[in-house]
DNA sequence: CCCTGATTCGC
DNA sequence: GCGAATCAGG
């Protein structure tokens, strides 16, 4: 699509506003970010000051800071989760039969509540997967007998990682899929 | 990996 | 003049 007298009004006015050439391309529809930064520097646009909308379009702070995510789930940094590795005496010996979740309990993506535990069953590409749903134990994404499931002492943890560890990834990518969408 | 603008050069 | 490819950087 050629430059138009308009589109390069607009281009114009959106670069002066402090939107980037990807943004602009976007606006324009029909042309790449590298067609805008071509004309901006055609039209002699380039070298910009920095902008209040610039200032206004630079990445949040980060809410938490990786270390405290990570800690947030470690034994140091979390009371729940130190509660419950300390009452644990034994390891978990997984169970043969899997808790079955009656069907009006079961919880999907769009009825998880802020409260429900988050232990994905099932294949996350069938209809029928949901999580446990119970109640969480505060502080943990889980239930408390999942919560003892997900977090063992470092022992015990090897022999269950290739048995939890699949589903767990399956659900994940389900999550993120639904929340990229 | 996502993104940013800058530059080159064949079209 | 145009913009894809590439570069350099955050």
């Amino acid at each position: 699509m050629a430059w138009t007298d308009e589109r390069v009004e607009l281009l114009k006015k959106l670069w002066g506003e402090g939107l980037s050439a990807s943004q602009i391309a976007g606006r324009l529809g029909s042309v790449t970010r590298n067609a805008v930064i071509g004309k901006v520097h055609r039209l002699g646009l380039s070298g910009r000051a920095t902008t209040s909308r610039m200032k206004s379009h630079r990445p949040r702070p980060r809410m938490a800071s990786k270390r405290m995510a990570k800690a947030r789930f470690s034994a140091t940094g979390n009371p729940a989760f130190r509660a419950l590795y300390q009452e644990q005496q034994e390891p978990y010996m997984p169970a043969v039969e899997e808790i079955v979740i009656p069907l009006a309990e079961r919880k999907t993506i769009p009825t998880l509540l802020e409260c429900s535990c988050r232990w994905p069953i099932g294949d996350p590409q069938m209809a029928d997967f949901h999580f446990c749903g119970k109640d969480k134990v505060p502080g943990l994404p889980y239930c408390e007998f999942h919560a003892r499931r997900a977090f063992q002492p470092p022992q015990a943890r090897r022999r269950e990682r290739e048995v939890v560890e699949p589903a767990m990834g399956g659900a994940l990518d389900v999550i993120q899929r639904k929340e990229t969408a």
